[in-house]
DNA sequence: CCAAACTACTTGATCAGACGTAGTACGTCA
DNA sequence: TGACGTACTACGTCTGATCAAGTAGTTTGG
């Protein structure tokens, strides 16, 4: 299990990824994250869920009442152009974030 | 510039390579990062000298001061085998991070 | 049929760590 | 002498991840 110490930076890109397709709510986002982690990260729901209040504050999703016909009502969260923008940046961050980490990154013996 | 933001995490990986190869000090190490930075990132004093005291206590480096012939004393740290595991350990956990975060980020078109 | 598990979220408090600001202290060089 | 480079330290602030706990509806198994 990867230590949530080192995913801090990228709690935003990993929500964002999961509204690039279609809207989703926060249980499902959490479930699609578990699943790509494989096992191997688990965000917890506070963070979560202030994870998409905090984009949503910033502009980068906005949110809309499901209309359930079942099950306790879901908030949706939608992607608006400026969140894309800012995956997309956050995705170049990272490209750049590792390769400036791994010059520190050796082999081990 | 990579926000320390995206950094955070990984401080104190860079701070224990510097000190790899031989004892080091503060102002020394800070230079060492940035310069292996390309100037893409540099690293706060009080976030790196926080980090090496964080260090001392948790073990991995053990402190000295310096022989000064000239100059204001220095602090040398080096690293201690449970730093030099914490490293290793340290990598391994980037390495993983790298592959998970990697099947959140798509290319931008 | 009832309890447990799963879904779906919220609130509030706490904590680590990165940062800003500021200051101390010593040396060199123009 | 005063600016600049070296080498730290102290203190306060803020963000964001976490823990603990609670609320509430749905589904499923014994």
């Amino acid at each position: 299990m990867i230590s949530a110490d080192f995913i801090r930076g990228y709690v935003d890109l990993l929500v964002l990824e999961s509204l690039l397709d279609e809207p989703s709510y926060g249980y499902a986002i959490s479930k699609r994250i578990e699943q790509l982690a494989q096992g191997q990260y688990e965000m917890k729901e506070t963070t979560l869920y202030s994870a998409v209040r905090r984009l949503e504050k910033s502009g980068a999703v906005t949110s809309f009442q499901g209309t359930h016909t079942q099950g306790r009502a879901r908030t949706y969260y939608r992607l608006t152009d400026a969140g894309r923008r800012f995956y997309d940046e956050k995705c170049e961050e990272w490209r750049q974030t590792v390769a400036l980490v791994g010059r520190f990154v050796r082999d081990s013996r």
